[in-house]
RNA sequence: GGCCCGUUGGUCAAGCGGUUAAGACACCACCCUUUCACGGUGGUAACAUGGGUUCGAGUCCCGUACGGGUCACCA
């Protein structure tokens, strides 16, 4: 078999260059040592989730923590699940979360001297490899059909072998001369295969940096390089891409730990030095009784987009993401509170070796402590960013008066006071939590604990002495005023001490007031809201209140 | 099914042969309090299982069970 014939038949000289080219062309980086080169390399299907910003940070913290960098690489070698504009999706997702990177696919400011980063724009590279394989008879075309090749399987399945083109059941590794050239002639489609030399008998330990040691069997499948329009698998691309792109750690899903032993066989047939690697666990949910990895089908959570939807604040994410991430990070965040993320020293060794569960709970609580270090102004500009983007029309209009605004995440916030609030978990929680303070969105329902004629003249009987001007304890003592007109205690320990005596006690009657003026029976300090109601709209609020009384 | 990986409270987890088996979230109780939220105090709750090794095992070894991943011209 003449191989260099068939290598210049199928990828003519005309179309690649020397191999010592693409050496020349993309260097070795000349970094300190210990500096680490990542990548985030997500197929442009359109769908950035939660699992890339996992392992983005990773890569993110450990590039730049070692004095490294990390670059985006598009892997757009399927184009069925290729979708427009899916670049700049990942790359405003990613920007949400403050992710930066160094250079890649559209990084505007960056010398990107290791590009083209959209694998279809890297066609030659792969070519000239390929053919390098096929002359040296480790590569070879093969015209196996899609029906052929499924029935090899389901045969392999019906005989328990391990599935797979391999060993005996390769049949075109063992095509003559004359029946490729037949073939080719023919017109036939073809895909190059690898020729696999390895031997799964053979078993290798290898050290993963997050699993630790871990065995493989050597491969012995001679998988696809090129599929037949000529672009690379994903197992080809990534060889040649992270030895040219000189990546020198890889944190990806550990659902790429099983193709493991493909990439080790590459690396060596290509003469590649290996990248380190670290097969990161994914993000699992409940599901009835059992656990799953998160799906994009079913779990609106595991879509980054969702985040946004709902409002969540990106840094609280991001600090959830980072707990999950590396063990000791909570305790450190614990000791410093303000700190900087970045001040944090991630190691790769302390990620979990098992998937964790994802648990909206502890977001929630993290987003709580997050919000609760803003400021009122930073407050306005979240909210008013997110509303701009998912609010509504009415939730549109409340940033119009900017200082009603303000007092009003003043007071919600509890800035000034000894301890800080935190009601707000997201934005669009927030949103609806100070709805009642916007007369277009003041919807009561007035769901009193007490008979309507006893409330009426309650509210009747505050409206009547009800002050702007009053201050705090002014304005309490005279909800004690109505209160025990009415027969309400205002001495909570007579109270207790003979609740009978009494039609309620003066936190009742708060709690009516509260109804009348908000809707609500649970809300911040009632004296301030009123103070930032205005005289005029509390006024209307009780009169309101009252009328819907009869 | 084959091959890999894993298994400490409901969840995330510390632990590296000797601990009263940390901490956080959630939950419960009490305190603070005109409601709520915040805060404080306390509480319930765990080493999947069976064999070894060892003076001694959550920690090391083997088996079992359970869970996860993967077996494409998808990444």
């Amino acid at each position: 078999m003449d191989w260099n014939k068939l290598a210049d038949m199928l990828i003519p000289d005309e179309n690649v260059k020397p191999l010592d080219y693409y050496e020349a062309q993309y260097p070795e980086r000349g970094l300190e040592k210990g500096a680490q080169v990542t990548r985030l390399a997500p197929s442009p299907t359109g769908f950035i989730h939660l699992g890339n910003l996992f392992v983005a940070i990773a890569n993110e913290r450990i590039a730049h923590q070692s004095g490294g960098l990390m670059y985006l690489r598009i892997e757009d070698t399927d184009l069925k699940r290729k979708v427009d504009g899916a670049v700049e999706a990942v790359k405003s997702a990613l920007r949400y979360f403050d992710i930066r990177f160094d250079e890649g696919a559209e990084i505007e400011g960056a010398e990107n001297a290791y590009g083209p980063y959209y694998q279809r724009e890297r066609a030659e590279l792969y070519h000239a490899y390929a053919k390098d394989l096929i002359r040296r008879g480790l590569a070879y075309p093969c015209f196996c059909t899609e029906e052929e090749l499924s029935a090899l399987r389901e045969k392999q399945t019906e005989e328990k072998k391990i599935t797979g083109y391999y060993g005996e059941y390769a049949t075109c590794r063992n095509l003559t001369e004359e029946q490729i050239y037949e073939n080719l002639k023919a017109g036939k489609p073809y895909v190059i295969r690898l020729r696999s030399q390895g031997n799964a008998e053979n078993k290798l330990t290898f050290r993963d940096e997050i699993k630790g040691d871990i065995t493989v069997t050597e491969n012995d499948q001679d998988v696809v390089i090129l599929k037949s329009d000529g672009i690379p698998t994903y197992h080809f691309a990534h060889a040649i891409d992270d030895h040219f792109m000189r990546t020198t750690l890889v944190i990806r899903g550990e659902e790429w730990l099983a193709s493991l032993p493909i990439h080790i066989e590459l690396f060596d047939v290509l003469g590649f030095r290996r990248p380190k690697y670290g097969h990161n666990c994914s993000l699992q949910k409940m599901d009835g009784e059992t656990r799953r990895k998160l799906s994009k089908r079913k779990d609106p959570e595991l879509s980054l987009e969702f985040y946004r939807q709902e409002g969540y604040y990106a840094r609280a994410v991001k600090v959830y993401m980072l707990t999950l991430l590396n063990s000791n990070f909570e305790e450190w965040y614990l000791k410093n509170p303000d700190g900087k993320l970045e001040d944090f020293k991630f190691s790769i060794g302390k990620m979990g070796k098992s998937g964790a569960l994802f648990d909206l709970n502890k977001l929630s609580d993290i987003s709580k402590n997050e919000l609760a270090k803003l400021s009122a102004e930073e407050m306005f500009d979240f909210l008013q960013e997110w509303a701009n983007e998912f609010g509504s029309d009415v939730q549109k209009t409340y940033f119009a008066d900017r200082d009603y605004m303000l007092k009003i995440l003043t007071l919600c916030m509890g800035i000034g006071g000894k301890k800080r609030r935190k009601d707000f978990t997201t934005a669009k929680q927030a949103m609806e939590f100070i709805a009642y303070f916007f007369d277009a969105s003041f919807a009561p329902e007035y769901a009193y604990r007490f008979e309507k004629a006893t409330v009426k003249t309650i509210l009747e009987g505050f409206k009547d002495i009800y002050a702007y001007e009053d201050d705090c304890s002014a304005w309490f003592e005279k909800v004690k005023t109505v209160a025990s007109a009415n027969g309400f205690a205002t001495d909570m320990k007579a109270y207790k001490a003979d609740p009978t005596a009494f039609s309620g006690n003066v936190s009742d009657v708060a709690e009516m007031l509260r109804i009348a003026t908000t809707g609500l029976a649970n809300t911040p300090d009632l004296w301030t809201i009123m103070q930032i109601l205005g005289k005029e709209r509390t006024l209307a609020r009780l009169t309101q209140a009252i009328d819907a009384l009869v």
